[in-house]
DNA sequence: TAGATTGTTAATCGATTAACAATC
DNA sequence: TAGATTGTTAATCGATTAACAATC
């Protein structure tokens, strides 16, 4: 009998509970419990232990989690505890300020490719990247079996780009052009858009 | 009698609604219908109607949505029609890329002010601004009365310029820094960490 | 032991979906 | 008119919370 599977709701809060557990430990704090964490971030302790409660019993009554032994747990479940390898497209500002980010290692993932489109970029170094041509994409994808990719190009090209990732066998595409895109199942894509959340807040101004 | 505060998981939403709206307009699309925009956003039809209900009625039976007249509607409720003014706090790898980022303008923000801390950056100009020094912060802030931020400091200073911020008269914060921030109620923060939204994903590779 | 906190159950709450009368 | 699509109601579905026995 196949168990029944997680919530998305639940998996999208667990990176954010290994995040504060992680701070927590690099602040020296060796025991926490659904309550301490639950007021760090602003969730109740009830939906911390209803959530851990899906992936096992990591924690003891009356004394509550090791942080360290919940971030292990954490990063297990999340699959972040080697080194993910992910293709970045799009060497523009953005794509330069991804590709120069180090706080990519630490946490789970590691920029191996970085690709752009314009014969004037190909060639060119960036934070210790050659950018390599668009063209040659789909075939270094393959080969590296690289299965994540972020995307930095503009608007009217991220569509075309994610199909041709999704063809290399990309599963995960994180998307930083303002559009929508539509990706078979099975890839699944995450959305970074700073203007959609600053709309968010306006609302309430 | 008030009427009822709407979700703000039905808020969140509009942005996305706005931005495939755009879009649209420009590529020529005049009317859509909540078919037409769910299957491009990956929606239900059912829940694009409720949302939108929530505000008025913005379309007519058998025909559907003026794009247009929707994507005015949506600017309104969102108070996107004008241009807000935005701090931004580091002026770093990130801050420098969001200064330098040319899609601010057209959906409703415009940074105003820079802020650096580093004495070597103050002074030096990137993306137009010259970089201010953050002590002057709290006095510019509020002679501006500027009501936004965009934070791209170092998780480890992040929580002291968001209480500067908050001091300031800041009522929302877009948080680059890989941490929890802790804000007053009427506050809003929301989070932009690109390891969040891969970590998002591996669990299901 | 007494106090604290877990993991889990049941109750509550809220969000999504299905369905359809109204009507363009 | 016939077909399409809205706005809305009621039903369904799912997520959150409250409560507590178990137990460290």
């Amino acid at each position: 009998m196949a168990s029944p599977a997680i919530p998305d709701i639940i998996i999208s809060r667990l990176p954010i509970y290994l995040r504060a557990l992680t701070r927590m430990a690099s602040e020296g704090q060796a025991i926490t419990s659904s309550k301490d964490l639950g007021e760090r971030l602003g969730i109740s302790s009830a939906q911390i232990r209803k959530d851990l409660s899906h992936f096992g019993e990591f924690g003891k009554q009356g004394t509550g989690y090791q942080v360290a032994f919940l971030v292990e747990k954490l990063g297990q479940i999340l699959k972040v505890k080697g080194e993910w390898e992910v293709a970045l497209v799009g060497a523009g500002q953005l794509g330069t300020a991804l590709a120069r980010y180090q706080g990519f290692s630490h946490r789970g993932f590691h920029i191996s490719v970085v690709f752009d489109i314009d014969p004037a970029k190909i060639g060119q170094w960036i934070g210790g990247y050659q950018i390599l041509d668009q063209n040659e994409m789909p075939r270094i994808l393959r080969e590296q079996r690289i299965r994540l990719a972020m995307v930095a190009v503009p608007a009217g090209s991220a569509q075309a780009v994610a199909d041709r990732l999704v063809e290399a066998g990309v599963k995960g595409i994180l998307n930083y052009a303002p559009i929508n895109l539509t990706v078979p199942n099975g890839v699944r894509v995450q959305y970074i858009d700073p203007v959609v959340h600053l709309q968010r807040m306006t609302y309430y101004l």
